[in-house]
DNA sequence: ATAATGACGTCGG
DNA sequence: TCCGACGCCATTA
């Protein structure tokens, strides 16, 4: 297990019920790699962690799990549109606290 | 050394 | 909005 896959996975467990984040920010907020290396932890490893958090930069569900990622929206009231995350609003940037802390408008 | 691949992202049509 | 073409970058063939 690399040192970058670890910091991937703290970051993805500690986004918030309700919040998601796409792979880019993901690479970014860990600063290395790239949204393509992100992937590869999250197929690899993601399985320990709450993976329907990550999504891509539109939305849409990451890898062919969209039933199993929806129910998980659903039961933890994030914010969709239709068959994807409403990101203008389920989107975390890192630093807020919680969900429901959002205004956005 | 070269090409193909992948839980991605952005741009055009 | 949907979809294909490209760009990206590390890994694998």
């Amino acid at each position: 297990m690399e040192p970058f896959a670890e910091r991937v996975l703290e970051v993805v467990e500690r986004i918030p019920p309700g919040m998601v984040m796409s792979y880019g920010d993901i690479a970014e907020y860990v600063g290395e790699g790239g949204p393509r290396q992100v992937g590869k932890v999250m197929s690899t490893w993601g399985g320990g962690v709450p993976w329907w958090r990550v999504v891509h930069a539109d939305g849409t569900a990451a890898g062919g799990l969209l039933d199993r990622a929806m129910a998980h929206w659903l039961e933890e009231g994030t914010v969709v549109r239709g068959e994807r995350v409403d990101m203008r609003r389920a989107r975390w940037d890192g630093a807020t606290r919680s969900a429901d802390f959002q205004q956005r408008r």
